[in-house]
DNA sequence: TATCAACACTATAACGTTTTCGTAACCAAA
DNA sequence: TTTGGTTACGAAAACGTTATAGTGTTGATA
């Protein structure tokens, strides 16, 4: 009961491999006859050609490798989900490798997809790379002929096709819509410096607040520690917010630059008897699930995962089609949307 | 730049391919000489076999292939990552296949990779699947000797093996728990009865109900339409759920069968002004993010998806190592664990 | 001086395809 | 009857490996 190949097939009904491949594609140089015996048997018994063997055939696998830094996590398996939509829609298959924030993950992963599996890489880049700041992997890849698109976690260093958020402006918008509503000591929850995104965020920020004649204070930006973002330190967490709110009685806005920065101060912010939306507004980035279903809903800032991840696709799809991995790369910005929900709009 | 092979070093360094070949293997064949020459020259260059053509030739891919209803989904990416965590550890790389709980894309997915591309397949069946009880792809697959290990959704007349969570054990448990709170009406919300996992949830609920001599009433089963998980059918879902309630006062505890219907309760009844948990006790299946932020912070019957991936992925890579594609097959039984929350504890 | 190992390689086949080139067999034209 | 052109197929190479089976050279033995 194993695979059927033009070889069985061709030993079974006595012609030579060539006459089964020809016929099976229609070729004129196979007779009528022949062809529709042949055709009939390889439907018969479910003839599929062996994709490994086309790989090899074809030097191409049509198989995208997509790199992304954990899968239990909202945005990127949006990503994902559009990537593969559209992989799925041009005939590609999608192979998944997960860094989990790890440099020698990431390029262990990449590697051994690079031999042979893949016809080009989607990725975002690991925290740890992002700190490191060594991206030879990916300067070699390129040079070896194999393309990438960047998604989500810019590295301008690197030269090729990106797909990013733009962060800046989501930021932007947010804080902005906070300084309507009212708010005039607004916090910045975020990360550590070295993560990209976190940057851009902070910088949009600045950006509405300057443009707003509002000075910026220091004090009342919080960098929670990379490691609290782990399974189980959840209390560390809320212990570190908490302790800020305390001690920042004045603050009556809050700009966190993900969900659960964001839900973990409204949780701190009830704890210490403030009223959401009312004494305090809140809005996060990235819109999933937990924003949604939030009490009081939070207002996010959404950042269209899928489309993201279909662009990703569309691009890297584009330039494997078109044979053509040399500049000039193109980097497209996806646009956010700020999602009003209970946390900011005092009904 | 292109990729080294073995025929390029031969051809460099005036050698044949089979010295090539086994002098990076270290085969004694090879004078102590040429064997480091090779060697030097490959580590320089950086080679790396072409895993395509390794594939080919082994007729093994050392690649598992994972179909999952849905990747933007808690439960589903935690047992992914299990799968990858011992596939990597395994030196298994893992292609993941999205069916979007529909038949059609399960199947042409699944014909897709079993062409050659994956070693075997690690696989949860859509709900249309289910609905139409049609297995004849994965008994083709099986019957072609791939191996399949089938999780979460269980599908009884398949033969192979599997590895389930104890959804009855942890739904009876789930209830046991609100009967020792005090409850006394417990509703429960569920699917429609075609999704397995819905049934013996049900079932759980009902045991509970009995061996506690509470008798089994219908009208506190709330079957939810399928349709009203989809993205934006967040308000029909809250719509029926608040009626149920609004109809039923009496109601004091609810066992929801995911994190989304116990969450959509929540909010229900806040708006009808019931308190979580002191007049109503809730408990979702399902532990994510969700239950963990929400307010109450929701109890869940958490369901160990990473062990339930990095099971599946072993007993699938024991099969392929071992060679062995015959029966008997087995069923794991992963056991759930009760997390304690707000939404059931009057402190 | 023929014989035989041992050594250090090379050639070849195979995995399953596709494609280019070659070639029998037939018929028509010169 | 030779030449030329179809028709309908088969042989072979190639993709990059590995494993099996040669093979030429050397040096030692009988």
């Amino acid at each position: 009961m194993q695979k059927l190949t033009l070889k069985k097939i061709a030993r079974e009904l006595d012609v030579s491999i060539s006459t089964v491949s020809k016929s099976l594609k229609d070729s004129p140089e196979i007779s009528e006859d022949t062809r529709e015996k042949v055709k009939a048997f390889a439907k018969l018994y479910n003839y599929r050609p062996n994709t490994i063997a086309l790989s090899l055939k074809n030097r191409k696998t049509k198989t995208l490798g997509v790199i992304i830094p954990e899968i239990v996590h909202h945005f990127f398996t949006t990503v994902v989900s559009g990537i593969e939509k559209v992989a799925n829609e041009k005939g590609y298959t999608v192979i998944i490798g997960l860094s989990n924030e790890s440099f020698e993950k990431e390029v262990t992963n990449m590697q051994k997809l690079a031999n042979g599996s893949i016809d080009g890489f989607i990725l975002s880049v690991s925290r740890e790379t992002q700190l490191k700041n060594d991206y030879h992997h990916l300067t070699e890849t390129i040079d070896h002929g194999m393309p990438i698109v960047l998604f989500d976690r810019n590295v301008p260093e690197i030269e090729c096709d990106k797909v990013v958020v733009d962060d800046r402006e989501g930021a932007r918008n947010a804080v902005l819509k906070l300084l309507t509503q009212g708010c005039e000591h607004i916090a910045l929850l975020t990360t550590e410096d070295h993560v990209n995104v976190g940057k851009l965020r902070t910088q949009g920020y600045k950006e509405a607040l300057e443009e707003s004649g509002i000075a910026y204070r220091e004090n009342l930006v919080v960098k929670l520690r990379d490691e609290f973002n782990d399974e189980g330190q959840e209390e560390r967490l809320m212990t570190e917010i908490e302790l800020f709110l305390r001690n920042n009685p004045g603050v009556d806005g809050i700009f966190a630059v993900n969900e659960k920065y964001a839900l973990t101060a409204m949780k701190a912010a009830r704890k210490l008897d403030r009223d959401i939306p009312d004494q305090l507004k809140v809005i996060g980035f990235t819109d999933g699930d937990l924003s949604k279903f939030a009490t009081p809903s939070l207002t996010t800032v959404s950042q269209h995962g899928i489309q993201l991840g279909e662009k990703a696709a569309e691009i890297l799809i584009k330039r494997l089609e078109e044979n053509n991995f040399d500049p000039p790369y193109q980097t497209v910005v996806v646009t956010t949307r700020l999602v009003e929900r209970e946390s900011t709009s005092s009904h």
